[in-house]
DNA sequence: GAGTGGTCTAGACCACGGA
DNA sequence: CCGTGGTCTAGACCACTCG
């Protein structure tokens, strides 16, 4: 595409005004920015959908419906390998809505990084709430998956044959690993995004 | 917190500088701004993922695999009450990486909004590729979950108690519904997501 | 009505990185 | 090297909306 300056002659704009238009359609993934080599529109246009990741009790609470959960278990040992980090803490939790269990979460917290919570009475305030008020984090990724409801069946009375949606999310701030946490939702439970 | 005048002061910077340091939070969605109200930190920060939708096939060409695929039926009829619109073509597909089962496509095309796909071989070009080149949309909603395998077990070879991703994706042109698409992905795909 | 954010201008300097 | 986008400034007008 012609350069900015080009632009801004061509429509009769200033400078800056071309370059928060073309940002914008950067930010969107229209087209590809590079100083020198100026500005390109994207080939394969990559549509990028948004989704929200609520807290857990306030993503029901905006609902109407009331969150409570279960601490299941709770044990200081060596996190998985893919954790990306030693010492930790395991937590097992069952979120409910309108005391109908929700979520199954499995949870591992980076104790190097988070020592604090030991402190926590983590069956008064869930992990996941407490990590949000008091570990920020810069960055982190998320897998969606499918399983069987295999020995999670009982939480949710369900068949064990029935699939239920996973989500692994891997949080870290600036290079130190977070937390990782899956959360099994129950039969139906989706997803949503805006795109 | 302070309006853009005062936190322009206070930094000794300008107020555009302030404006496009507070746009790119309100984004991100740490914030909140709104006219006369001002600016508020967001109470419930809830995180937003961006999770990719590449057309497949330049999905699996980035990884190196071959994309090919199988047009399984096509026939025209009343489109389900769901999708926002009647008359319309009904395709199922099976989308192959490297040969083997990728992804399963059930999808409703709006006859009314794109009536030229009916003179398109869809054997040659998948309706999602050509979609995306021939009829833009504005925007769309995608909703992720999970489903049995049940009668596609034979075209991905698993069993009919494998837990398989679905994911649905319904796209507008403006106020004009385009298309509702359920994509079903072979065991163990996971969709990724950044935050 | 008035205060807020939204947007634009004209000009300037700078960092990056491709040719 | 030098053209490109990235960023900032100082000032201005406007649209929205809350009190």
């Amino acid at each position: 595409m012609p350069n900015e300056a080009d632009l801004a002659r061509e429509f009769g704009v200033a400078r800056a005004t071309v370059n928060r238009a073309l940002r914008s359609l950067a930010d969107t993934g229209l087209i590809e920015r590079r100083r020198r080599a100026g500005t390109h529109v994207t080939m394969n246009p990559v549509r990028r959908a948004v989704l929200s990741i609520p807290v857990i009790r306030a993503g029901l609470e905006d609902e109407g419906r009331r969150h409570s959960h279960r601490l299941l278990a709770k044990e200081e040992g060596e996190a998985p390998d893919d954790c990306g980090f030693g010492p930790a803490l395991h937590l097992v939790a069952l979120h409910l809505a309108d005391g109908i269990a929700y979520a199954y979460e499995d949870r591992w917290v980076n104790l190097h990084a988070v020592p604090q919570i030991m402190q926590v009475d983590l069956t008064q305030i869930s992990a996941n709430e407490w990590l949000v008020g008091n570990a920020p984090f810069t960055h982190g990724d998320l897998s969606i998956g499918a399983r069987r409801a295999a020995d999670l069946a009982p939480h949710f009375t369900c068949s064990s044959d029935t699939a239920l949606v996973q989500v692994r999310r891997r949080t870290w701030n600036a290079e130190e690993p977070i937390t990782r946490v899956d959360l099994t939702f129950a039969p139906g439970h989706e997803v949503q995004a805006k795109l």
